[in-house]
Parts: C-alpha cells; structure tokens; sequence
DNA sequence: CGAAGGCTTGAGGCTATTCAACCAGCGTGG
DNA sequence: CCACGCTGGTTGAATAGCCTCAAGCCTTCG
C-alpha cells in the first residue's frame, strides 16, 4: 500500500509548490502555525490508490511530486475519471459533504503528497481567515474546473475535446514552469479516453488527425504543440 | 430587470426552507446574527438573469421561491446548462475563484431570492464556524453533483440520461415535500438537452421511449413515474 | 523467449444528429 | 371572431460520428 515517512519534513514554508496549495497573504506568525498542519508526508506507488470512494474523510492531500487521476467506478464498471492532478493541486475536497470521500484518487506515477488532517484544517481556518477563504476559492475553482469538463462533453467533437484538453494541461503546466509547447502524458489513452467521455480508439485516432493537421507532433506520450493557434481555434477557445 | 423588496423580511429564524441554505446546530444568539446577513430579497422575472458571466461576485443568493438554470454560452454559441436549482438552492458558488461569476443564472419561471453579501458572509463565517463549515458542505456537495453529471455524460444513452434525470429531479422535489411520483417540469426540452448533452428532438424520442415501455407518463411538461424501479434500473442506480 | 499491456488501424454497425415537416397552444392584431 | 405568427414539442428520413470488434505492432518485463 503506501508508507508514512517524516524523515523529510519540508516545511510549507519552505516549499516550492506553496503558491499553488496555500494563500499568498500569510505574515510569518500565521506561517509558523501552517508548518504544524502538514502531519507529515505519504507515497503512493503508481497504480496504487490514496483513497477510494467510501472511505472515511480524515484528511485533505496536498500533491508534491508525481500525478493522480480522480474517478469512480459504476456498478456496470464503468470508470469515469473526473480530472487528472499534478503538483500543487489538492486531492480529497469532495469529502466535506458526507464525511467520506466520493471518488477514488489513483497514481499515474509514483507519488509524493502532503497530508493535511481535516480537523486541523478546520482548526486553523478558525484562527486563519485567510486559510479559510482561501479553501473556499480552491473549491470554487473545482466547481469552474468540472462545468468546463461539462462544457467540453456537452457541445464538441472527438478532435475539439483532444485539442481542448491538451490546451488545458499545457496550461496547468505552463504555471508550475514547465515548457507550454511540450508534453509528456503520466495517463494512458484510455484515462484520456474516458475523461472525454470517448473509447480508447477514438484518442487515439483523433491524436492521428491532429498529427495529420500538423498542429501537434506525438512520440508516444511526448507531445509537441506545433501549432497553437490553430490548436486553440479547434479548442473553440482562441 | 429585478426590484428589491424589503416588505416582507420573512428572518431565515423563520423560514421553512432554513435546514437547506443554513447550518442545523446554530444556538438562538448565532441565528439572530445569521438573520441580518439577508440584506433583503430580489424578484427576478422569467427569462431574466440573476447574474451572468463576468459580473462582479458581490453576494450569494438562496433561492425561496421558483427555479433557475446556471449555463454557459460558448462563442460558437452553444449554451450549455450545468444544472437546475430550486427553493432552497444555493446560486453563485462559481464566484470565490475570481471575484467574477463564471456561469449565467436564468430564472425559468418567476423567482424570489435571497441576497447574502459575501463580505457580511465571510465576516460571519469568521464568527459562526458552523456557517463556514455549512459552506463548504455546500460548495463540496456541488461538486459531487457535478461530477455525477460527468458521470452520465460520460458513459449513459440517452433513455438511461433522460431516466437519471427525472429521477434526480423527484429525488430533490422529494426532500422539499413534493410527491416523489408526480413532477412538473419548469424547464424546456432544449434546456434538458443541453445539460444531459442531447438535441431536443432526442430528448424527446427518448421521452417517448420511456412512455413506451410504460415506465412514465407524460402530458406536456408534466411527469409522472408509474415505475420507478425499473426507471431506476434504467439509470443504472438501482 | 513468451506473455502482457499499451497503442494503432481497419471494417461495420448503431446511436444520436441534422434537416425537415408538422401539430398544438397562445398571444396579437386586424 | 378568426387569421397570423411564434414558441415549444413531436415525428420522420438520411447522415455523420463514434463505438464495437478484431487484428496486429511495439515495448516492457518476468
């Protein structure tokens, strides 16, 4: 399964990724008391999962290093994946409504992720108005994040969803300092697949056209943007 | 537009739909602060907009009487809805992000609403730690009903969707004391299309199908269940 | 080396879309 | 009053897009 270790506490403080999971307007007293939120840090092996849909809420995680893929499982065993997260992004927030979490979180690849304790969590938000408000547009943003989800399987074509979501990863990328015109893919075709609400082989065939239309260059999961623009014309978002 | 009015300050203390909108274990002194965070009610006609996309996120609105759609517009022109709300519903979730609304809010029929500032509600959730709590319930049930909805666009038919539909919609009727077999819908053919991602007309031969196999009735935008197990089984809950 | 998983490609079938005609109800205006 | 247009809904026929099934390739790993 997965093993606690604290031999490495890094503190938020001192971390890289602070921007991303915690709020900007922290003076260094209310920082001191964020250090003693993170109880230390969990790994998770590829494949393996961080929580699953059920399981009691206990703590909300914040990711180092590695991915993850969000998703749940239908009677008929249908698996729907939600979203896929990387560095900086929080895993667990659907668990406030009914005290379990409701969807799996699975690793694409050998993870990292910072474990941060509901009740403490609260705790804090008590004393930290900023914490709280700042939980409140993580949340928010979750909600924005799904209806452009929504948005994509509602009105667009198999190649427009592809284009859409290579855009869209680029961008979260491009955030975190990495190139926006190279890709390298922790999901498989049919994590992809099943995201955009398409099979495995229409991926893959749309990733064809893509190529065809010289707006990206695939080497198996590298991909080159090779033209943006016209990407994000097909994205319907230019 | 819309017209405040103050001349009935119906209290949330003395509001039937209060254990929607408010927290259960609020103590009388914690309800009178609670009671001022209502600065008055909106009527909104139908066809308007509550708010829409890029408007200014000034304060959160409970709805106490009619319905609304949230949808986006697309450049191209596609609307896509994200869901309905009715009596007791939470609007403007959307708007913690960026200070903006990111969705539309369209009143199918004649509404009336609550206005909650979100200045007075962050100074109070700051007070009554069960209000913030309350609100990330609320902002966390959202989610998982959006991701329900990506569910059933990801890997339903039409019947199935159009099945999963009503039987979503009795379900919240249901807990605000309606019938639970009987159901007038307040939206169009082409609304529900649009958020379970269909055209109209398939819609409407998926309405037909389930008459068909006697599962509903329908006259008009009237509903009813004559089998709600197998309708349940056709949403693939049962 | 063989087996398995991930990906690509092809052929055929099915579902939902598209385009179109048509009907019912409703409000408007002559 | 009826004619009229408009909106919302139903129905039909043809088409497009995606899914399903199947085969085959490449890489990885035991």
């Amino acid at each position: 399964m997965s093993v606690r270790d604290t031999q490495h506490p890094i503190a938020c403080s001192a971390c890289n990724l602070r921007q991303l999971c915690m709020p900007a307007e922290l003076d260094n007293e209310q920082m001191a008391l964020v250090d003693h939120l993170v109880q230390g840090k969990r790994r998770v092996a590829r494949g393996q999962s961080l929580f699953h849909s059920g399981m009691p809420f206990e703590a909300l995680f914040a990711i180092r290093t590695g991915a993850f893929k969000t998703c749940m499982r239908s009677a008929q065993g249908h698996e729907q994946v939600f979203g896929f997260q990387i560095a900086g992004d929080l895993l667990g927030l659907d668990g406030f409504v009914s005290g379990q979490y409701c969807s799996d979180a699975i690793a694409l690849e050998d993870a990292q992720v910072c474990v941060m304790p509901v009740q403490q969590l609260q705790d804090l938000s008590e004393q930290i108005p900023a914490l709280a408000r700042h939980l409140q547009r993580i949340m928010s943003a979750e909600i924005v994040q799904e209806r452009s989800l929504l948005l994509l399987l509602g009105g667009m074509r198999a190649e427009e969803r592809l284009a859409a979501f290579l855009l869209h990863l680029t961008e979260r990328m491009a955030v975190r300092g990495f190139s926006s015109q190279e890709l390298v893919l922790c999901m498989s075709r049919q994590d992809i697949g099943s995201c955009l609400g398409l099979q495995l082989e229409t991926v893959s065939r749309a990733f064809g056209k893509l190529v065809d239309q010289g707006l990206i260059a695939v080497d198996k999961r590298h991909v080159r943007i090779c033209n943006a623009v016209a990407l994000k014309a097909k994205a319907q978002l230019a």
